[in-house]
DNA sequence: GTGAAAGCGCTAACAG
DNA sequence: CTGTTAGCGCTTTCAC
């Protein structure tokens, strides 16, 4: 019968009532024990814990919130949980709020405006006591309100909404303008930019750090090297081996890692060429198998740890102090050198002229 | 001030009494309404429905629990959620759970077994309608204690205890025999295993199923071609690299999807052989970048959305009558043919003989 | 069909 | 330092 597990075995649960009962103590007494009270007589506390223990009780977390108005749970929102990076961050976060006592209950969007907004309510009814949210619709004005009128504590990961609340940024564009010059001072000229079509910041980021890094050189932007392709299951095999094909091929090609990497180096080998000696590659965002090709792949990395650990204590903060200005972090992604990135074909030449 | 999303403007939130309040009618009419409870009345239904969204009232989910007994969640528990395998089973079950009322709370036990004790515990607080797990520890005896003994309804996902629980199992042996006998079938004798050296079902039943599947058609297993390597960024390369180079090489290797494919299949590149001319390849697990490798790599693949429908649906019902006996779901692999799986190369000889 | 009243299990505020 | 009391916001009896 109670082998199922039915919420118990027979009436129900033990509560404060009968922990306080068998350790002749009042309820007060057995929830400030509970609770790491500091007046509390050694006396009292171990009797507390004895009976506690003996009868096996666990505190009710749904009538504790209820009463002191804090879960002790944090929403978490990302678009899609199957992209390892957000998964990683995801645990990251975790484990962080595990930490300072606290869960996180999360939820995927798929990046639908209404569920977004649906969302947001249901943190609010799940009594959360703050949010931290990576909305797909940075424009839809139904998400901009529903974001902008939260009542929560919240913190926006890697998004520019216009509204006043904590946010930790990936400084995507930086980092791409600093790779760029890095090539550029390696010799390449034609570098390729494949990305996906979002509109979302972090590809409007990297596309300006792309042309800024040409600019900084006084170089002039190859537009037709930025290859933005349909998300998800994109034919970027299509799209690389075009402009290999074409009369002005690139020397370097600096691609998406999620997906599209692997169409990439598949349209370089199709033509022959040889990473890193007839072209360099390296991959924005560090999945796992840029380490496992020969050559390695050369990667932008974000930390999830560094992520995690802005994200948890912007909230933090903001929780402490709901009153405070919003706060802002900024985050660099890191370049990880790794062979598939090397001197230009041509750049004998080039080099010869500086 | 508000501004910052403390938990409310100033006061606080709109309870069910300011709606009973502005509709006119009684606290329970409210909640009658709220519920979708059949006997009211046309018009007390549309005051409250009209003084809800004219207060902007959201119902206060943790009171409702603490009342109802049910929070319409279920807890999750997998050991990584950064294998994109269990980020895809978990979001289909997100999305299930959701058309029926629940929410899922997700967390990562890494399998570490005072962690995974430790979770069911809070499952337990947090009051879940039920929990679906997947632990890292099958023999651990706390954490097999702790499953037995959770008071709640209770699916494991792909894990052989010995509980009494629903329980969905993917037929990782049978996958494997069938796919060691369309080897065979192919001409194919040296066959190799890639695996992790967990102990868990999902290897230990792969390993069984690779050798039934040779002793199936009365031949000697390749004891000597099972590779069992350190779990995560384990040197899958070096273990081909040996057996390729040994004397008696394989024409086929079958290999977990998660982190050692690459190796795999870098580690044949380096011997320069062709895939599938001098060897045959087949992934367990079908990660996205086995569609952009050329030539396509075979898989063994299991569908998330049917793992969580098998889920979904153990517990649902288990939730329904609890005191039904355990139920079990088998779920088969299904093998997807692409260009990496063709015939042996010695065939030709032996099909001669055929 | 609707209102009134009684708690769910706990914490917080207040006496003592 | 400890006991008592009053609810948190809601659902659920139970009368009407």
């Amino acid at each position: 019968m109670a082998r199922q597990g039915k919420k118990q075995s027979s009436q129900n649960s033990i509560s404060i009532r009968d922990v306080a009962r068998l350790a002749g103590v009042s309820l007060g007494s057995v929830s400030r024990v509970l609770n790491g009270a500091s007046n509390v007589t050694p006396d009292v506390r171990q009797r507390v814990e004895q009976a506690v223990d003996r009868l096996g009780y666990r505190p009710n977390h749904v009538a504790r919130s209820l009463r002191s108005r804090t879960s002790k749970t944090v929403g978490m929102m990302f678009t899609d949980l199957a992209n390892p990076l957000y998964a990683r961050v995801f645990q990251a976060v975790e484990n962080r709020l595990r930490s300072v006592g606290y869960m996180p209950l999360l939820a995927n969007s798929l990046s639908v405006a209404e569920r977004e907004v649906e969302l947001l309510g249901v943190f609010q009814s799940r009594a959360m006591d703050g949010v931290i949210i990576t909305p797909g619709n940075e424009r839809d004005p139904r998400v901009i309100a529903a974001v902008r009128e939260l009542p929560l504590p919240t913190v926006i990961y890697d998004r520019d909404f216009d509204v006043e609340r904590d946010c930790l940024l990936v400084e995507h564009g930086p980092a791409l303008r600093d790779l760029v010059s890095r090539l550029i001072a390696l010799g390449h000229r034609r570098i390729a930019l494949v990305l996906s079509q979002s509109e979302a910041r972090p590809i409007r980021c990297r596309v300006d750090g792309f042309r800024a890094g040409f600019e900084a050189h006084r170089l002039k932007v190859p537009e037709d090297l930025i290859l933005r392709l349909p998300s998800v299951m994109s034919p970027a095999f299509d799209a690389v081996d075009a402009v290999l094909r074409g009369p002005r091929p690139p020397t370097a090609v600096v691609s998406l890692g999620t997906n599209m990497l692997g169409d990439v180096l598949n349209a370089i080998s199709s033509h022959g060429l040889r990473i890193p000696r007839d072209i360099s590659v390296v991959s924005i965002g560090d999945p796992d198998f840029v380490r496992s090709h020969r050559p390695m792949i050369a990667t932008l990395r974000m930390d999830p740890e560094l992520v995690a650990e802005g994200l948890v204590s912007l909230l933090l903060e903001r929780i402490r102090s709901p009153g405070a200005p919003p706060g802002r972090i900024l985050v660099m992604p890191e370049f990880v050198e790794r062979e598939s990135c090397a001197i230009a074909p041509t750049s004998t030449r080039k080099r010869g002229k500086a």
